[in-house]
DNA sequence: CGTTTCAATATTGTACGCAATCTAGCCACT
DNA sequence: AGTGGCTAGATTGCGTACAATATTGAAACG
């Protein structure tokens, strides 16, 4: 476990909540696959890296769990989630129904500075997408899930922000797992198709523009590695 | 606080996880208003009444604070969730959005036993709903919920079904705040015509049915008291 | 008499220690 | 040499003590 923050970021910043703060940096760290999947979280370790109690660790270690990022089992201990093709595919039908609700309410609540505010994101994402290196890669997968959990926001239904914030997580661990090309597939214009589409008011076809880009991610995946993956589970799970 | 069950029930049944009982528990508690809204759950109080020690009290809080069931402030103490009627909003029509997928998915998948299964709930319900008493009342809760939660179950999707077992403890609180007769309205054949339409693989007809269903529970709601609750929660939160 | 301050009390947050459980490595035995 | 069991070490589960924060009540002041 090389992590290599230790205690720069906010962690220290208020000292509110510190269980919060480290679970913030685990998802972190999880998502865009600094800990690769299987990897032990001990609880000793992680509390020596953050300077923080084992009660505070596993605090943090416990709301993972809710989210699905991890998989703890008693007496064992803490395992980045290692997901199956089988629950890939849960989590991206899972997607496709609540991101459905999502662009629904959105449509009817957005904004024209809802509208700006995505429209500067793109931008972000676009110079990203420009960038090289490992660390722009990370980013622009954070900044590509960014974008559905602002539409999420948009929706004004703090339920189905809260499931999307869980499956946006939960899909960039998929594809850190699974993807082959990274993220390409999620690069075209699609975002902005789909903000266009919303500003027109085109509920229809902003739905199926989000479907498409869905299928896009999904189709990016190589979800045949199952056997293979089978066995990493059984040894070193 | 007036639970009377101690550790009459499976508490101390396998020692294993016993956050998790405690949270079973309260979760039983809180949906069937034994705990009424706003109550507030004390650690050494909970930890006391289930002879568990703080530490296992505070797992158990944080896994209700999760699923929406429970509201903690820092430094302040967990009270039970008394959802504002924009939440109850909210929660239904996540509800309406995820069962419809639900609706799809278990179309497809469900078996004879399955709708074997159902309709042996349903008389179950039937015969709860002719029972006179609170206690009856709560069963009924509790099996009209468990009704849904079953159809979630044959969707064969675990992240779904996970959401589900929020919003449905989250919809039996609003019922029993909001609820103007109860659950009357749950009452007719609903759940049985919806596996009928289901049995006959009519995804359309199941889908509307369902929908009418979920207005149905909704239209039983007063959610006009929103001042009224605002001012409960100034009080006493 | 109302308001404000402050101290006493209660409650939550966190660290730590011990017990229970799991893991790994070694030795004996076949 | 391979297999099985056993002991030593490590890790998690949980209780408890102490620190930090909030709450309550009374007393003092305007």
């Amino acid at each position: 476990m090389n992590i290599a923050f230790e205690k720069q970021t906010g962690l220290d910043a208020h000292q509110e909540d510190r269980a919060r703060a480290v679970r913030d940096e685990l998802r972190d760290a999880i998502v865009d696959r600094r800990l690769a999947p299987g990897t032990k979280l001990s609880e000793a370790e992680v509390g020596t890296l953050f300077d923080v109690s084992r009660t505070v660790v596993r605090g943090a270690l416990q709301m993972l769990a809710f989210e699905g990022l991890i998989h703890s089992e008693r007496n064992k201990g803490a395992f980045v989630a290692n997901p199956s093709p089988e629950e890939a595919r849960q989590i991206f039908d899972s997607r496709r129904l609540i991101e459905r609700g999502v662009i629904a309410a959105a449509a009817e609540r957005m904004t024209a500075d809802d509208f700006a505010s995505l429209r500067q994101h793109l931008k972000e994402e676009e110079r990203l997408r420009n960038d090289r290196g490992t660390r722009a890669r990370r980013e622009e997968i954070k900044a590509s899930g960014d974008f559905h959990l602002m539409l999420a926001d948009m929706a004004g239904n703090a339920i189905l922000r809260k499931f999307m914030n869980e499956l946006i997580a939960r899909s960039s661990l998929v594809i850190a797992l699974y993807g082959r090309t990274g993220i390409s597939s999620c690069g075209r214009d699609e975002h902005a198709d789909i903000i266009n589409a919303l500003e027109a008011r085109d509920v229809e076809k902003a739905n199926a523009l989000m479907m498409h880009h869905i299928a896009h991610i999904e189709a990016d995946l190589d979800l045949r590695s199952a056997e293979t993956l089978s066995l990493r589970e059984a040894l070193q799970l």
